[in-house]
DNA sequence: CTAGAACTTCAAGTGCACTTTAAGTCAACT
DNA sequence: AGTTGACTTAAAGTGCACTTGAAGTTCTAG
């Protein structure tokens, strides 16, 4: 028993990032991770690649497209523990989008609470359900959900 | 010129609502939504239908599938404005469904700004990347970003 | 009446993030 | 050496939420 074995076999990084390996494949297939062979043509990944795994398993849960993912892991070094610079700037741009989404359900939230509080359920008064009767005859569409602030009505 | 059609083509709702043809073809075939017909087949909206289209924008904000948006529409009645207690109910789970993914990013949002004062990038002790070596020979994981808290290390 | 926009259906296609399948090879243990 | 589990590839399949395409019909303005 190798007391610190270097490298990951697929299932050993499979298990302990809890990927399953058919995911991990893919994830190399779109760049995100990378993998040296054996003499038999097994993948054998270094131990850093579990931080890189983890890494995209929090970008996911940030709401990062796989596409995104790759583009900030290509900012980051391969195989090497990314500097507190690299981190920083990365993590910036994450905490901007997690707060624009926070945001944006906040703001979701609110509409919600105070709809249930006056029952507010006519086309053209509720913040919340009225999303869309732009051009209606009347003029009172206000899409509040949708981001926008009432013009009208 | 009529000046209050009482319903609306698919054109038109497509318009008012922001929400493509197609789309809107595919949430009637789904049974989100329900029209009636012209003698000459085309599809006739009744004007709550509007408000229904909202409800499943809104819904889908929050984060419901398809599926569940057209269980919850099933709850609310056909053709008519919704009860105070029909939305009551409704909006309810809503906030629990909000509440619960807005604490989750918040979380994120806390332990992403730790990570960029602290600068902890190691896999031992960095509770936002170090999410899954769980099996590793010192037990180090602690898998914070999925919902864990850590047991070891 | 006629042109053209808007509508109809059904099937197939798209993009994302994977998973599954099939047929075969490699690694580790006894 | 043999068995078993873990691994390999490429291609096809899945689920969601639609979109696109083709071929044809209806509606409305002039």
């Amino acid at each position: 028993m190798p007391a610190l074995p270097v490298d990951l076999t697929i299932g050993e990084l499979a298990r302990r990032s809890a990927v399953a390996t058919s995911a991990l494949r893919f994830y190399e297939s779109r760049g995100l991770i990378a993998s040296e062979r054996t003499a038999g043509g097994q993948r054998r990944y270094a131990r850093p690649t579990l931080r890189r795994v983890a890494f995209i398993q929090a970008a996911q849960r940030v709401g990062l497209s796989l596409d995104e993912i790759a583009t900030a892991l290509h900012t980051l070094p391969d195989r090497r523990t990314p500097t507190k610079a690299d981190w920083a700037l990365l993590s910036r741009s994450w905490r901007a989008l997690l707060r624009s989404r926070i945001d944006e359900l906040e703001t979701l939230q609110t509409r919600l609470t105070s709809c249930i509080g006056c029952g507010c359920l006519s086309l053209k008064t509720c913040g919340l359900l009225n999303a869309g009767d732009r051009a209606a005859e009347r003029g009172s569409g206000a899409r509040y959900l949708l981001g926008d602030m009432p013009e009208d009505g």
